[in-house]
DNA sequence: CGGCCTGTTGATGCTTATCAATTCCTGTGG
DNA sequence: CCACAGGAATTGATAAGCATCAACAGGCCG
């Protein structure tokens, strides 16, 4: 198996880096701008590298089960992961995707409320809650950017009660191609799906058919073009606009 | 009217006791238990009370409109705040209330995403954008709280994802009829609504008619009685719970 | 007593879920 | 390299659930 293998491999790298000069790894850490040591200093960043832990999850494995005890922080280094809760009779629902720069797990819960689970191979950088606390403590930044990511998180969280709440489906899934498309929306722009139609109907609290005859929808008005299943092309970026409606300023993600 | 003379007169006492020993309201503030000022001591408490501003509003108040510029921050000290954003067409939905305690304003924000009004009459403790800032670095429990604050609050918008994404109007009733009721849920236990139906139908993405019809379907099926429009009287509070259904552990607010 | 707002109830239709069949990729093994 | 298996996605038919439109009842205030 060639990819079990290639994640051994960097499983091992990691491993070795993190026991070498500390602080080397995080300085150059892609995922640092983002994430809670952003504002950190040097002397402190070698501090919070003597207490984290890197880890890595195969894409599908789960981190947190919804209903266990959580004593730990992570962030994500790389690759993504997907929070959702699911209802005794097994439907689902998505109350968050993170990626790197991303934090999961929160101080002061007893117990997880929600599923976590690796969309992709994803590479974590984790702490004990104990540790991070008492870190905390003594760099506020911490603090200060972690209330921050929160904040962010709520809004997007906000965004999309009202997806959920008010909007049609033809809203959701136009509102979904926006974010995946991202900042960078263009004619004839050509952009790849992160989740499956699976996912996407988690998320948008729809179902797979819902997500796929809408897909067809769009594709049917020459809204979006589907070369591959795994990609979309945004032939007319104002249409899609339009149908996303609900306020004019709510780009998340 | 009566109703306004009274808010008058409450808000010429808060402002006579605004200019009074420093500290000394903050100290008998009924919402300060949990308030981000909870964790001050007397001296930080002196200085926090002196960036403070009282502000009263009257019930259906707007305090702030979406898409309003926002460089200030508000603790409510009575009363009940509505968060909301609505489409260009005029759904609505609700993204969260507030209660005495509850924070609102979110630095770093330039513009608001949605509308904050009065339910009832609201006393606030309201602060300058700049002045927390400068403060929260003085005195970094304020940043804990805050961050306590606003990790409740994503919880709570999380649950009503589930709610919103994957709940039938059934479960969203029921739901919501337990939130009122609140922790100290009984046989025969005697509750109010402090919303009325459209409220609680701009909170649940439902319509006026389908929350009656709900609530006339319970009081059918013996589950609840509605001795009058504001009230609500649980016969079965297991039954309640079993139709809330979506796993066990859902109590917020 | 009477208007008016809030809430209830009824009839109908649209939207989306559900159930079912088929097609299309993807990747695996020959 | 090709064929094939198996899951993912699409498409179709039908039904459930909720919205919408409309009429009516009940409190609450003047």
């Amino acid at each position: 198996m060639y990819l079990e293998g290639e994640i051994v491999a960097r499983h091992e790298v990691a491993f070795r880096l993190d026991r070498s000069e500390s602080g080397s790894r995080c300085a150059a850490c892609p995922a640092r701008a983002g994430a809670i040591c952003a504002k950190l200093d040097d002397a402190a960043l070698h501090d919070f590298h003597q207490i984290s832990r890197h880890k890595v999850l195969r894409k599908g494995q789960t981190l947190i089960w919804q209903g266990d005890a959580v004593s730990s922080g992570a962030t994500i280094v790389s690759g993504m992961l997907k929070l959702s809760a699911a209802t005794p009779d097994g439907r689902e629902q998505i109350l968050g995707l993170l990626g790197p720069g991303g934090f999961v797990g929160d101080r002061n819960r007893k117990r997880a409320r929600y599923d976590v689970v690796a969309l992709a191979d994803t590479e974590l950088c984790q702490f004990s809650g104990a540790d991070l606390s008492a870190f905390a403590r003594q760099h506020p930044e911490v603090l200060d950017t972690l209330l921050d990511k929160t904040i962010h998180e709520l809004d997007r969280a906000q965004h999309w009660l009202m997806m959920l709440g008010r909007a049609s489906a033809a809203e959701r899934v136009a509102t979904l191609l926006l974010d995946f498309a991202g900042p960078d929306l263009r004619a004839d722009g050509d952009y790849s799906f992160p989740l499956s139609r699976g996912q996407m109907a988690d998320l948008c609290g729809l179902t797979i058919e819902t997500i796929s005859r809408q897909l067809g929808s769009l594709k049917r008005s020459g809204v979006i073009q589907l070369p591959q299943r795994s990609r979309f092309i945004v032939s007319d970026p104002d249409a899609l606009t339009a149908l996303a409606g609900l306020s004019p300023a709510t780009a998340s993600h």
